[in-house]
DNA sequence: GTATAATAGTTTCGTTACTTAACTATTATC
DNA sequence: GATAATAGTTAAGTAACGAAACTATTATAC
């Protein structure tokens, strides 16, 4: 068994180091934008990327983002006051709520996603066509972990 | 000029399909593990990481996170508070705080990590050493993005 | 077929994390 | 030595969450 492999340190090792600031540099350039351009907070943001994603039941939204229904609910709200999103019944099972961009709600994302796409490709101009691959070929190893289920998967004899 | 380039595209695209979602998830296991086990929440423990990176003055610890230097203070309360931290005068200039770990705040570190890592190595452990070298090769290059300044440096002639 | 349980969503309420603006203390500058 | 700049804090307001309690709808049990 290959468990405690060293390389899995040192890519745990690395991630730590360098995806929490990375991430913390993002979200301030986005509530920037978002903010001060347009009418949106970051989560909003956020939400709405998921919903574009492919609309999905709010409990579908909550698992997606890791957060609770009731925090979905809430950005449902205000997204929904905004314009930029509607609730819709599903007539099969009148229990659900999906949530559909409206046509606003697209081009404020699809602006805002302009913005935030220029300035990654501007903090990425330096980089070798050799480091641009690595991020690229990170990524899909990087969501096989978000597959993994959460718990060893207690074998039943 | 290789500007456009369809590599640098293609890492941006996957890099938002992929690392939003998976912060969500780290997010809330640390909020699971860090609430329910120990005394801190989930941003509380960045604050506490960023100390032990190296102690540094109030306004270098909110840079390092990207957030306000009030935001940093009132961790800095909260932690103080619980004894994680300790507030440190500088004596050469007297307006600067420098935040130090305490032996509790060192330990509750250690402690958080070592759950935090342990979840990670489960949840890494179907990756193969390629996916895993992927990952920790992409990590140098996307802290490169972090040291670019934020504008192309108007040039001055 | 009604009673009961399960499930999706929402409301309420409290906590925490942020931001901006205004304020204090200290050091630099002219 | 007056003025400006800088580090940190305080104050006040907003947003993001989660937990618990509540409503509406569908599934299950008997």
């Amino acid at each position: 068994m290959p468990s405690s492999s060293r390389t899995r340190e040192q890519a745990i090792e690395r991630f730590w180091e360098t995806v929490p600031p990375l991430w913390g540099l993002i979200r301030s350039h986005i509530r920037e934008v978002a903010t001060a351009n347009f009418d949106i907070t970051v989560e909003q943001f956020h939400v709405l990327r998921f919903v574009r994603r492919g609309p999905g039941s709010m409990s579908q939204l909550a698992a997606a983002k890791n957060i609770s229904r009731p925090a979905i609910s809430q950005a449902a709200d205000a997204l929904e006051r905004k314009g930029y999103v509607r609730r819709v019944g599903r007539s099969d099972d009148r229990r659900y709520v999906e949530l559909e961009l409206t046509r606003a709600g697209n081009d404020l994302l699809d602006a805002v996603f302009d913005e935030t796409r220029a300035w990654m490709r501007q903090r990425m101009r330096s980089l070798s066509e050799t480091e641009l691959e690595a991020i690229t070929n990170a990524m899909p190893a990087l969501r096989k972990m978000m597959d993994e289920p959460a718990n060893p998967a207690v074998k039943k004899p």
